[in-house]
DNA sequence: TAATTGAATTTTGCATGCAAAATTCATTAT
DNA sequence: ATAATGAATTTTGCATGCAAAATTCAATTA
């Protein structure tokens, strides 16, 4: 579902995917100034729909606009990263809730199927496959309860994709042999249909992640301080 | 805070500004087409800030683009209605919920002060005072609570002005001898630095509108059932 | 009279032009 | 050598131009 101008392929929705996926491929790094005329040419369009897509980058907050002076890739900083998994708390808690009480037997099927490759006794080895369903599950939850709005504020703000800047190299915040839990306890209270407890599982969840960023925010820092 | 532009008088914050109000202020009405042309003369500006306004006011689902036939302004489906409510119910209770861990204590003193003109026994009278303080109220709870990102989320979408669209002359969802207990409930909790029943006696508050409202949507359906 | 066709007009989507602001770079002064 | 000045260049913010699409409207036909 793309968020801005649905499907009729306009220069702008096109200029707009391109240089999102330059920032989240880390072609275009934080700090840079984004050149206009030299990527508008590189994307064979000219800088109206060029600047029309940084326009709409700068509300999702991936680029921020220094007036007469031009359109910066941004960095969050930590607070805003917190507030990132604070909101998708709220947000994915909902979007829980919602699924368990709109999912078709279908889908109970294929929500049970996430993470049946990592058995319950055994350690978790390997983690890009994991982080890799990491990332479907949440998908698939949102994208069965998300009502009107709900899915473009997850993506417009792109919280779920952006959320992974806190990441590790393999693209995960906490261990899986941690996180797994959670996930079979979302599973399970969707899978029966139990709104309440979906949405407390979820937001559980969620709460135990930005705990997680916190102390590590708070460790980083310390270092820091012992550093200097 | 404004949320494109930040403050730096561009015209597109202008447009923006502008097309807005006359949308709230019901001088475009839903259904109508956007005259880009003349618009832009009357606000005298080019078309060019005018259609990025434009661009932005769609995002926000405030106006919709149908493609090489223009901008139209946007009429809320009841369920777009159920689902903004639903929103404002996390949204604002996690509001709620970082007030009552952030508020001052000058602010907890502003915060009793809402709905003191209404004495408890007696029937509230004075609606569209009710009313005022309403939005003022929320947006307070609002203002102290909301971090990066919430705050924009709640006016991009428009969420708490346009929840208004649903309401009586009076500017009001429910009567108000029944969402001022409500009300004094949260002032109470976020005055007593009590988060988790700040968040809960929030959530409350909208569940019941929400409830409310989808009892209305129904009434107003077996109505139109029984008419033809 | 109502429906159909097509030419004239309007409007959209995007490129380009242009002035004002910002930046760069060479020159001069300290 | 470093700092200061200002001219040349680049870049931004917005208006305007233009082709393609859509709409309007008059003329024609059924």
């Amino acid at each position: 579902m793309p968020n801005i101008g649905e499907q009729h392929a306009n220069l702008d929705q096109q200029a707009y995917t391109t240089i999102k996926e330059m920032i989240t491929d880390r072609q275009l790094l934080p700090g840079e100034k984004i050149p206009q005329e030299k990527l508008a040419s590189e994307l064979g369009i000219s800088r109206t729909p060029l600047v029309n897509a940084l326009k709409f980058l700068e509300k999702e907050k991936l680029v921020e606009a220094k007036p007469r002076r031009g359109y910066y890739v941004r960095l969050f900083t930590p607070a805003e990263m917190i507030s990132i998994f604070e909101l998708r708390e709220v947000l994915e808690g909902l979007a829980a809730r919602r699924a368990a009480e709109k999912i078709s037997d279908a889908q109970i099927e294929r929500l049970k199927g996430f993470f049946t490759g990592f058995s319950a006794g055994e350690a978790i080895t390997d983690t890009h496959l994991y982080s890799q369903q990491d990332r479907e599950f949440h998908r698939f939850i949102t994208d069965i309860g998300a009502m009107e709005f709900l899915s473009s504020i997850l993506q417009a703000y792109n919280i779920i994709s952006f959320s992974y800047q806190v990441l590790g190299a393999d693209g995960l915040v906490r261990p899986p042999d941690e996180t797994i839990l959670e996930h079979r306890a979302i599973i399970d209270a969707i899978s029966r249909r139990n709104a309440t407890t979906a949405e407390e599982m979820m937001r559980r969840h969620f709460k135990r992640t930005t705990a997680y960023i916190k102390a590590q925010l708070a460790a980083e820092q310390a270092e820091q301080q012992r550093a200097s």
